[in-house]
DNA sequence: TTGTAGGCGTTATCAT
DNA sequence: ATGATAACGCCTACAA
């Protein structure tokens, strides 16, 4: 490696008086020639620049501002520690996208915080310099880092959890949109159905399970889907994938695929399970939408498909977008209410009538 | 709206000295409760925890303690500003879970910086407070920020581009990697092969474009991976994708495909891109690899392909933790050298011999 | 183990 | 339009 680094990383980098002093300036004309808050001559800007350029400075310390200001310019984005599993999903980039559009008209940098495991004291990212904190992710009904941000004053958007008074939610009725969804299926004809739910734990396995489990799922949005399906079909085989992804969906859509009766629709918590239940129908031979109808929920683009998902359209791009609007609100000191967000019905062609029923089973003559 | 807010926002925040005062101590050490940096006696820390529990203060101001100490625990990733299509790479995404992995146990944020429109100035970020900064995917050979944080001392990490001496760069030799596979596909006795490359512009069409476009390529490694083609194969035709996604590498593969004579195998710059080749045979009901076979680069997780692509494996959050590791260095303040990564060979199920050609044109007899 | 004192680099206020 | 001055909230020698 080389003997030593560049020579003027040892020299102490130059600051606003050293430029101020050179100019022959007070330090607070100086500092006006970078924020451009009052009006200078343009001479004496002039002798600013030329002395800055002198020295090597590059314009104010962004901490100390900071510090002065009262505000870092930093928003904190609460994400999953696997991030790679959120970000496969595209409806967390979808709505990332829409937030960080938003963002960069604000000026505003988006920092994200992996959660770790629980338990550790302090949460991490409690230590961070961040104006406000986004929960877009989150798949608790509590959250370490909230009653932390709650006492620093720091304020919060979320899409529906972690819950709390004080973070200003941005949502989907999830219960009524799904509910809505099942509704058309119901009015195709269907009367069997299967239901693929996301996890109810981290860390489960893609199992069957029943009503009173789905009560007490993490997250709030498995339960109100759920809820969605029974106002319309009452009570339904459920399945819990064990990740919200296409493998999983594939796996719980399979085990539903071999009930009896089968069901002749596969309603999925999420676009993604939904094309692994397309694939599960598929792996045995059934043709969907003729065999069996899927549908999703998201409103995802999923152009290497090839077909159009029967969905529930949450836009998620929009959702982010909003999230940065209420950010944009509570930043400036306004208050903000929760936001709901309208989420329409997506007619796609993975579902369509159930085949007509086997004429009433004659049984072997004899 | 309500009314108004928390009253307690009205007050002013606790500070540090709030809370030495309140529990009879001096403010050093009230400090040292919360860093630890030298001992207290319980009894003192325990006085100094009531205190601000009264006072309701959650720890000290990250943005002061940030200034005192000279640095902010943050840092930047330049990231394109259409995130979006970025993070539709599963090689991208899986780099950054390998960066934040190291990042994690660092106790640094990582805070996405999206790059905007060029010719903005100042660049937007240069007023964010980061200990460093990594472009792991940057498409441009030079960037506006570079000269922006060399003046102010900032290390940087790369990946390939921008190029600048002052960024430590975690590399593969895309050269060689890409010229060890297409020897693999020239042994298995291909002649007349496609390559599909990367965009060489952003917001271009999918196109062919001839060795001396490419040779003024935005992206490096588009340069790098073509002149391994050329290594083993020669001269040969060459489609540049109109963006780095499945659906222009189906469109370029498509154009490729067109050609006569067909080439027997087609060599993707990139995983995505050779997924759309793949489909792209398909559509042409063309068998893989029996017909054509189809190669990608990167090395990244398909597992909704059904099929293992032949592939060079960048390791890609390997990568990222590497890229993890230099920052850890350098933040250390220790100088830090080039990595250079090994990039093996993955043969999947996507090449095989070319089919034999067919018997030396008869013609039609007379 | 605890206290004293000074400054990190900037910006806001107020006066000129 | 410019200048002097006082914080912003904390941390670290150094002294006791």
């Amino acid at each position: 490696m080389p003997a030593d680094q560049d020579p003027a990383a040892r020299t102490p980098r130059a600051t606003l008086r050293d430029v101020a002093l050179r100019a022959g300036v007070a330090i607070s004309t100086a500092s006006l020639v970078y924020s451009g808050k009052k009006p200078v001559a343009p001479a004496t800007a002039e002798k600013v620049r030329e002395a800055a350029t002198e020295l090597g400075y590059h314009g104010p310390d962004p901490i100390a501002s900071s510090l002065r200001q009262g505000r870092s310019g930093v928003i904190g984005a609460v994400v999953p520690s696997r991030l790679l599993h959120a970000f496969r999903d595209p409806y967390a980039v979808t709505m990332f996208d829409g937030l960080a559009e938003t963002l960069g008209d604000l000026g505003t940098g988006l920092l994200l915080m992996p959660e770790s495991a629980p338990g550790s004291e302090p949460p991490p990212g409690s230590n961070l310099a961040v104006d406000a904190v986004v929960f877009l992710l989150s798949s608790e009904e509590a959250h370490p880092l909230v009653p932390e941000l709650v006492g620093r004053g720091i304020p919060m958007v979320g899409t529906g959890s972690p819950v709390d008074p004080h973070i200003v939610q941005v949502r989907v009725d999830d219960r009524r949109a799904t509910a809505a969804l099942a509704r058309h299926v119901h009015e195709l004809g269907h009367r069997h159905v299967g239901h693929v739910l996301m996890p109810l734990q981290p860390d489960q396995v893609t199992r069957r399970v029943t009503r009173a489990e789905v009560a007490e799922a993490t997250l709030p949005i498995t339960r109100e889907r759920a809820e969605g399906v029974r106002d319309v079909f009452g009570d339904v085989p459920m399945v819990s994938a064990a990740e919200a992804d296409i493998e999983a969906g594939r796996a719980a859509a399979d085990l539903l695929l071999g009930l009896d009766p089968r069901p002749t629709a596969i309603l999925a918590q999420s676009d993604l399970l939904a094309v692994g239940a397309v694939r599960a129908a598929e792996a045995r031979g059934l043709r969907v939408p003729e065999d069996v109808s899927v549908s999703g929920f998201d409103g995802v683009e999923l152009p290497w498909l090839g077909r159009r998902l029967t969905t529930v359209d949450q836009r998620p791009a929009e959702k982010g977008r909003l999230v940065g609007e209420a950010l944009r609100h509570l930043l400036a000191g306004e208050s903000v209410e929760d936001v709901e967000l309208d989420a329409p019905l997506r007619l796609g062609d993975t579902t369509a009538a159930p085949p007509r029923p086997a004429p009433p089973t004659p049984g072997p003559p004899g």
